[in-house]
DNA sequence: ATTATAAACAAGATAAACCTAAAAATATTT
DNA sequence: AAATATTTTTAGGTTTATCTTGTTTATAAT
């Protein structure tokens, strides 16, 4: 069994590890916020325990089981963000530390019924997917708003741009996840839209603050 | 600020603290499954950061500072046992590990929201009262069903019980948290009483069963 | 007063996660 | 290719938290 920061090592390695290439010692000290040399020792611990593949001086990857164990961390991490969104209506920027405590507990079957009770979402509320039980990450068509066409209906699935005072904006719009939006028009000039949200309100947003929002069509 | 250890040397005392007593080390060593001297050692720690009232030989009690830590410990247990029974429909039995874990985490705005989200309950699944954020424990007017009179209105609040066998019978009548009662008689001969389940189901129950389904009189 | 029990102390073990400084391997520049 | 720079590892600690055994001291019971 992982420990708590065995945990975060073998996630942020997880996060690091983009296209295939190995993850470099360096590049995991400063996620993990501590020297090369503390890092060299957890790695080789990680190894011993055969959660990653480790040749010195070469960078390590993480081996099936280590990716399972790294999938399970961050499905937890993301089925609670949801959690939190969603049921107790905390702010996207308040969750992550919260987050960060909660993808440690050990339970499947806690995690069975969380994923349940929020009805299986694919993604968390920055509209990153969500790995299932088995670790299978969804592939989401979610796209840029500003990528949608005139007439499109779609749902807000995440946001790109995570500062307050811009999730205070979309709020203000009622741009929140899950909502459905209309594209009525572009305005050709500033390449800004209009939009029609919950078949209610319509509005107005910036090219700018299109692109920061991810949607999914529908249909 | 306390470690997870600390924490549950705390929640012991307070646990222990029944009637004023002071607690004894031999006491603590058993609960925490550790040797006295080692809690000999935490009560120098816990004394010197003043969690706790300490004189050598004469057992501890906490202080209000202690208190008032062991009571938000208790709290966030209750509450999360709540909402693991209520809202992600685990069992009894079930749900006190992953407590167990869930009360160590910290955040205040997180047990704000939870209890709101639950609707601020009063008690949790086994029926013990959930201190406020203040720390102050509701005084509850649960009684044994087999002390209500015939014709009362009643809620079940929670069991003296909690063995699998006896839950699961429970399960069966349908003589779940929440559900509301109505004394509809009582078999002189055995003391077994009928009762009318959520103003629908009839049942009998023998009076031993009664006597472990706590419940609160409705008006 | 003697004995038994309980608790405390002393000294140290263990484990996890760090650190600094120096050496070794690899990469980059000339 | 040689020299230099960078990255990584190793060696040898430190810190913190918690627990242990063995011994001594205090309190309680006979």
């Amino acid at each position: 069994m992982l420990t708590y920061t065995e945990e975060n090592y073998i996630k942020a390695i997880y996060h690091l590890s983009v296209d295939n290439k190995a993850v470099r010692t360096n590049a995991i000290s400063e996620v993990m916020q501590t020297k090369p040399a503390s890092v060299s020792d957890m790695l080789k611990k990680l190894s011993e325990k055969s959660y990653i593949h480790y040749e010195k001086y070469q960078g390590v990857s993480l081996t099936k089981k280590g990716k399972t164990e790294a999938l399970q961390v961050v499905r937890k991490h993301r089925l609670w963000e949801v959690f939190l969104v969603e049921k107790l209506s905390l702010n996207w920027d308040e969750v992550h530390e919260i987050a960060e405590q909660l993808e440690h507990i050990q339970s499947k079957l806690l995690i069975e019924r969380l994923d349940s009770f929020l009805g299986f979402p694919t993604s968390d509320p920055h509209g990153d997917p969500i790995p299932n039980a088995k670790g299978e990450i969804p592939v989401l068509k979610q796209i840029p708003l500003c990528e949608t066409e005139i007439g499109m209906l779609c749902k807000v699935m995440g946001m790109k741009e995570h500062s307050a005072a811009f999730l205070q904006y979309l709020d203000k719009l009622g741009l929140n996840i899950g909502v459905s939006i209309t594209v009525v028009d572009r305005i050709v000039f500033d390449a800004s839209m209009e939009l029609k949200v919950n078949n209610k309100k319509t509005t107005v947003i910036s090219y700018e603050v299109a692109k920061n929002i991810l949607v999914s069509p529908l249909n």
